[in-house]
DNA sequence: GACCGTATGTTAACACTGTTAACAACAGTT
DNA sequence: AACTGTTGTTAACAGTGTTAACATACGGTC
């Protein structure tokens, strides 16, 4: 009962986080903020987290557990190795174009100031990467090449779209063509 | 002399904030610093900039001109219209891994919430395209695709080298052949 | 030359931020 | 029953962006 309320504070914690992250971006991220949303005093936040970053931290983990749910499934529901790695790509640029202000934080780890575990955390890309690999190792490619050129392409759509060159979906075409005449 | 030393102020601001940016980045961005670091009062950067996001747009508006500058320079070194897209390219990936903290501003625009100018400011990609669409112009090549992917690689080559995936000279080695075998 | 408005700097104050220390209530252990 | 550790509170600290009130010097007008 009373573990329970502590994981329900934490929670609260979390998830107010990441409406604070949605709403508030990064840079102007108000812990306070946080723990008056959460219905907590300003301090409580200190009893489950050492620090502003350390909160951060673990609402980037948070949705980092959601995005390789999401990749697990497409995993699994494509069984075409070729499929698979399209697949993920796309639904990597939707996945971090939905998650808003988040972006600046998952793209580039904010900055090297931070800890290096924000950029750990932030890269999206292993589901991409293993079925990559997996799918030039059948076909005979050259995985080298081929890796820089999917990982490439790939967060390219993403900073594309969100500096606003193009909307979400011509990026999304655009790299589905791209990526089925390069596989 | 009065109007030299508005403009002494006002420079010393920009170029300390500058200097913020690279140490701090944009999350820790304390203005009362740069004024302490530019010798001034901690009220003065207001007759100057309206905000505290003016005087970031205006560090940004900053180092965009001295990247204009290196772009043209490179435009009128290179006659071959295939190689200004190349070398613009591969100098604009050196370029803003060069400038350190400052990526995540450039990158993203930083958040949604920040007005649309900064994001604009942060495009780098202008004398890219240029370059691009005088070269598909010349060599009969279809534009809208080529475009897509000429700089979703150079965005992509970005994020792949902040995200710690590859090196700086790794991916402009990958860039440079994947350009040469796409143009 | 005296006067006035404008531009640029100062200091003092405001509310807000992250963080910590001191304290209270409660659980489980011995 | 006494002790210990966890989780929450409130009160305080320094540092932040921002503004208001004041000071000073400059350029143009009578």
């Amino acid at each position: 009962m009373e573990k329970n309320r502590e994981n329900d504070v934490r929670l609260r914690l979390i998830r107010a986080g990441l409406c604070e992250l949605e709403e508030h971006g990064v840079s102007d991220f108000s812990l306070r903020r946080v723990a008056a949303a959460a219905e907590v005093s300003c301090a409580a936040p200190y009893r489950h987290f050492k620090d502003k970053n350390e909160l951060i931290l673990a609402i980037i983990a948070h949705v980092r557990e959601s995005w390789e749910l999401l990749a697990k499934n497409i995993y699994e529901i494509y069984s075409d190795k070729k499929d698979r790695v399209v697949q993920l790509s796309v639904a990597a640029v939707r996945f971090w174009l939905a998650n808003g202000n988040f972006r600046s934080v998952l793209l580039t780890g904010q900055s090297e100031l931070d800890d290096p575990r924000r950029k750990e955390l932030s890269k999206f890309d292993a589901p991409l990467t293993s079925a990559l690999s997996e799918y030039t190792a059948e076909a005979n490619k050259d995985k080298g090449e081929l890796e820089f050129l999917v990982l490439s392409l790939t967060y390219g759509a993403v900073s594309l779209t969100v500096g606003g060159n193009i909307s979400t979906e011509a990026a999304v075409e655009n790299l589905r063509s791209a990526l089925h005449s390069l596989l």
